[in-house]
This record gives C-alpha cells, structure tokens and sequence, in this order.
DNA sequence: TATAAACTCGCAGAAATCGGCATGTAACGC
DNA sequence: GCGTTACATGCCGATTTCTGCGAGTTTATA
C-alpha cells in the first residue's frame, strides 16, 4: 500500500468511526505501526485529524465535544492569581473588574484575609463571596449580557463614590505606547472610573496579551501602578513597561 | 477507548445531566474507576467541570444554583413557571427574588417577550441574562453569602424609587393568617421594598410550603394578589387563602 | 460515632512514543 | 551502467504515558 493511499484510508476509516487505533491501523494495511504512526503525524500537522496516545480522532468529533470551552491556559492564570493575592492586605478595599483571571484570584486569597471587594462582575462576585471572611459589595445596574457585567452611568457615579486602596483590573489588551485598551465601550468606561477611584491600579493579564490593542483606551501606561504575568518579571519584553514607570511582578 | 474520547464522553454526559457519578461513567466506559478519576481530575484542572466526591458537575450549573443536589421537585417548579410566565406582558417592569422557581421561571418566558427584569438575586439576575430580549438591571449592595442577594439599606432605597407593573416573590413561608414569612431579616427588608413598588404582587411556592411560617414576616395575605403553585385552583387547602382575596393559579 | 464509599499515593506492567539508524527503492544526472 | 540523492519503511532501545491495583487515609451519612 502506498503512502497517499494509505493516508486516505485513514481519513476514510476516521469518517466512518470518528476513531482510529494505530494497532488495528496496522494490521489492517499491513505496515509497521510506526509508518501508521508517521502518517498519523503527518495528517494531524496538516490538521486534517487529531492525533492522541493510541491512534486519532476526527475533528469533527473533537469540535462536539468542545461545547464550553475550557477557561484559556488556566495555569498561567493561577500564577498571576498567587502574585496578585500576595498584594492585597487586610482591611483594604478593593476594586476589581471580571475575567477568568479575576475568577482565579478569588480562590488565590488566604482564607484569613478580611478585606472588602467590591465590584460590577457578576461572576466576579460570586467567586469572591465564595470566601469566608471578605465582605464583597457588587454595583449594581443594568447587565451586559455578553460580559455579565453591570454596567451604566449608576454604576459609574457609585464608583466615583469610593475611596479604595486598589484596583485590580483584568485587560483585554495593553502595551507600553498606549496603556490599557479593551473592545467594549461601555466597560471601558466603568474601567475609568475604577482606576480614578483607587490610590493604585493593578494591571493583570496573561503574557500574550502584552503589546497587543483593542479599540479603546482605559487609561495610559503611567496610570498603572503594578503590572502581573505568569512570566518572569526580569524578562526584556518588559522593558518598555519598567521605562514608563510600571512595576512588573 | 481512548483517553481523550473519554474525556469527551464525560463532558457530554455532563452537558445533557448537569452530573456524573464515577461508578457511572467506570461502567459505561468499561475502565477502572481510578481512570474516571483521572480523568475528572484532569478536566477540573483545566476548568471543564467541578469535581465533587463521588463524581463531578457541569460548570454552568454551579454557577447558577449554589448546591450538588438536583433542584428540588423540579416539575413542580416548571409548572409554576409555566403559570407565572403566563401572567407576564410584553413592556411590563417586574422586579423578582431570587430561587430555583424563579429560575425556572426565567427559562420559561416565551422568546419574543419583551420586559424589564430588576432583582436583586445574582443566579436571577443570571438566569434572565440567558434571555435574548428582555432587559435585566441587578440592583447591587452588600451580598449576603448564603442567599446570593444583594441586600442593605442601598437596594431598599433604589427600590423605592421604582414603579414596576409585578412583583414576583418565591418564598420561604406562606400562610393564610400571617402572609408570607421568611428566614432572614434582611432578605425580609427587600422583599417588603419590592411589594410596596409594585402594582401588583405574585406569589410562587411549591404547595409543599404552604401553611408553614418562619420567623420574620413580610407581608399580611391581603398584600397578595396572585398564588401560584402547581396543584389545581379548586384544591380545598387555598380555601383561606380565597377568602382572603387572592387569586390562586 | 461507626461504617461504607470514595479518595490519595505510589508502584508496576503494558502500551505507545520518540529518536536514531539501517535498509530498500526509485528517480536523476553523468 | 553507475553513483548520488531523496524518500519511505522497518527495527531497536530509551523514554513516556496510560492504566489498574493495593494500602492507608479521608469523607459522607446514618
């Protein structure tokens, strides 16, 4: 059997059973379960299947089975949730916004650690009245439905309102030209009035948001105080961040 | 069968039963229930599910309502939806507690509707945030942990400023003599808020409830317009309810 | 508080994978 | 024809992954 031959055979075989197993793959066309191998390699870096310990599976197959998506590199999250924690000390007040990020954070705080938070998220919310001790204030207003946020001109004037110690916002997108940006007007201005109304602002994000922007802008670098990644803080993509006066951690 | 195929498995089982049970699953799929375990493990490590003892819930579901356990007499409440959906026009305002009837009944407004919602229940205010048109403004304050409700003297005064066509109260107690009754003090204050800003006040209770008190009262029967349940009208127990006024669905 | 079920941890065998190497085959230019 | 090159294939040893099992511990619930 030849290569291409045998390649859709395999695409075939996949069609039918959504699966494949390298072994019953070999023996069915008589080759060495390496050669079956190499072709499943080849096939996958084509994307044409999804290679996995054993044989492959379809990708349709696989698209079913991804209906909720799984919360993007969550390790990563977890560490900018540990770093950011270790800032946050008893008695502050807290402004936060939403994001898996922040949703992380929340099972980051030490159980002892009384605080207040306070926020416009409603999944943020939930997540911090998960803990014991922390008192959490949502604001409330008219819901965003794509963001599950409360958002409007209430929740604003309530934000300009408060005195807090900090300000933990989860980006959408930020760079050392232009700061903080993010893709929906009307968080963009709840945003605002968060970082107007703390004495610091924390800035989180996953490293492969650094450098890259969104169709707003929520305040410029030297407004954020402290900026969080999983990366080492004395990596060189920093630079332009340190220079404008951002801490990295 | 493949480990990533398995994986998907669960993630269906959980999509279509909101839970699964690793014996369950050890036996559809015919591997060990250490593997199941794994398995669990590893998908609640990238955030899929919830891993509880003895097997896992969705996430979706868990964020929504607070508990492992199935939603109590579950037909029962989606008949009371049902009615109560029923009773809702195109325009009105209606300001509603929180609850798995309420839940329910958020799956149960027809698609086309078009209505404010206020609450101050965070699942409620998610639930209707599901719906396509109609509008939901959260009314936020403190939170109080166990009944995942903004409460405070902030949400009683923004809802004094209202002036909504219903008010849809799940509860806790209900009784021909004393009215509605609740649990929690300051739950009772939110509730006394939203019947005096609404024209008309519908209440919804499994029949289970009825003729039982709690300690703080909300509302006198007079206070009641409508009673919703999911036994039939003519059923002797609303005798006093009826002479009192209130019309039972 | 007692008891069964569920869990954790480590281990070991089996299977799959990886990287390198040797062989075989066909095409190509001289 | 002959040597070269490129590619395909199979094989081998080292490594990794997967899975089930057993012992000891924790958890749920009556």
């Amino acid at each position: 059997m030849l290569k291409p031959e045998r390649q859709a055979y395999i695409l075939h075989q996949l069609d039918l059973h959504n699966k494949v197993l390298c072994s019953t793959l070999s023996e069915q066309m008589s080759v060495s379960e390496d050669t079956v191998r190499r072709d499943l390699q080849e096939l996958s870096d084509e994307g044409r299947l999804i290679k996995v310990h054993g044989g492959a599976l379809s990708r349709s197959f696989h698209f079913m089975s991804q209906g909720a998506q799984p919360v993007y590199s969550l390790a990563a999250k977890r560490q900018i949730a540990q770093k950011t924690a270790a800032l946050i000390r008893s008695g502050m007040v807290v402004l936060t916004t939403g994001g898996t990020t922040i949703h992380e954070l929340a099972s980051a705080i030490p159980v002892d650690l009384q605080a207040t938070f306070i926020t416009s998220s409603i999944p943020a919310a939930l997540a911090y009245a998960h803990h014991p001790s922390i008192e959490v204030i949502l604001i409330g207003d008219r819901i965003s439905k794509p963001s599950k946020m409360c958002v409007g001109g209430d929740v604003i004037s309530r934000i300009r309102d408060i005195r807090a110690d900090l300000c933990i916002l989860g980006v959408n997108g930020i760079d050392a030209t232009m700061g903080i940006t993010d893709s929906d007007w009307e968080v963009v201005q709840v945003k605002k009035a968060m970082i107007e109304a703390a004495r610091k602002t924390i800035c989180v994000s996953i490293a492969e948001k650094l450098n890259s922007r969104q169709h707003f802008n929520v305040c410029p670098p030297h407004r954020i105080d402290v900026l969080v990644t999983e990366i080492q803080h004395q990596d060189a993509v920093f630079d332009p961040y340190r220079e404008r006066g951002i801490t990295i951690l």
